[in-house]
DNA sequence: TTCTTCATGTAATTAGTTACATGATTGA
DNA sequence: TCAATCATGTAACTAATTACATGAAGAA
């Protein structure tokens, strides 16, 4: 185990690009402990996947910018005669990362195709429609089983980072909250969509249901206030 | 008005990259009806950008890609001096769009910055925690009022496209579900954080919400069954 | 010993973004 | 008639992905 400092020795300038939210997500995670590039890949996989979803190649590349940035160091480890690196965060690299948790973040960014196909379901079929919310609905229950998993087991081992356990419960909940919230979307639509005739240019808007959500929106902001 | 063939004239062929969701989504709106780009491009701002956000100079750029495939046919118009494009979908775009619909779609990926922060946020302080939970729900309560001035337009207009109304029901009631839920959630989460010390790695974990999600789960599926 | 899976990267390619440029229209 | 906004693209750049390559460890 030798401190590297790889391609300074040359003279060559590190190169460095901007620091992303990418980079911050990993900076973050260095900032819990020391880890392989295997391990922190690893682990973007287990959990951080579900809101900044980056391909492992990315996990890869990733931590040396930070290292050219000053906020992590790569000592070299080896396995047998191959290397690998182990990347810890620097003082700077505290610094750094508090200061970015001080800052205001980006709002939620949805990509779903699957919605995509019901927003032009007119253009398919009915059975086409239902198919796909029957995907959404498997899918959906499927991760709300991956969360039940998760949270009994967090029940009884209080995580593999106890000094975390606080927010990681607030994670949870947005997670079980958001997959829940899909699947009884998809329950829902498909018993609106049932009835309808096969040309769904032709079918009924169920404008009841349009309705309810303005009388329910108009309870809530009654109450509460602000903003 | 006359018809364009481009670069088709000068004998080069026009680039044809594969078809991707984004081709479709463009696709799907010439299903509609014909636009010209800056149509399309408003449109993928108003609406799609929900689920399927793409930069405006995609939006320019990519119906050059349907045209050639054959799935769209390009019209020069003018105003003025300067010319403008007209996009409308053929038959054989017709055809590939209705085969698409029918094939699974992808599940929703979820990028959210501000959820970064909030699961990382024993590295920074309280304040900093309910700062960004603030910030989240004054942007889901936001995005919750213009569901709703859209839910109200829809309801006394049915909508610029009444043969879509039927599926427009199902989105919006996402759209609605899904902002409400965020809203919900940081305010849940803020009640959770306020009792907290200020070194957030020493909060007691609120482990009964936790509890509550394992219980309610097994509730919910001892009732409706399958998977 | 061989096959499979785990582990560790780099290289090539691309989908998408930001930046730039400019004409047309409208209202002050 | 000038400024602001609407409209119409192209070009340069980059963040991220997919594909490639190979060593180590464990199972059969």
């Amino acid at each position: 185990m030798s401190r590297v400092s790889a391609r300074r020795r040359s003279g060559t300038i590190a190169k460095q690009s901007p620091l992303s939210t990418t980079s911050y997500t990993l900076l973050g995670l260095l900032a819990i402990k020391p880890w392989t590039t295997y391990e922190l890949a690893k682990q973007m996989e287990r959990t951080i996947r579900r809101f900044w979803p980056r391909a492992r190649s990315k996990v890869y590349e990733e931590p040396k910018n930070l290292v050219s940035h000053g906020l992590a160091r790569a000592t070299a480890d080896a396995v047998g005669r191959r290397t690998r690196t182990i990347y810890s965060i620097t003082p700077k690299g505290r610094r750094t990362f508090a200061a970015w948790l001080a800052t205001p973040g980006e709002p939620p960014v949805l990509e779903w195709e699957q919605l995509v196909k019901v927003f032009f379901a007119e253009h398919g079929t009915k059975a086409d429609l239902l198919a796909q919310l029957e995907q959404i609905r498997q899918w959906a229950d499927a991760r709300d089983a991956e969360d039940a998993m998760f949270n009994m087991e967090f029940l009884q081992t209080g995580g593999p980072f106890p000094q975390r356990a606080a927010q990681i419960v607030l994670f949870g909940r947005f997670m079980s909250d958001w997959h829940t919230m899909i699947a009884s979307w998809a329950r829902w639509a498909t018993t609106v969509v049932e009835p309808w005739p096969d040309d769904i240019s032709c079918a009924e808007p169920d404008l009841d249901a349009i309705r309810d959500l303005v009388t329910r929106r108009i309870a809530r902001t009654a109450a509460p206030g602000d903003t």
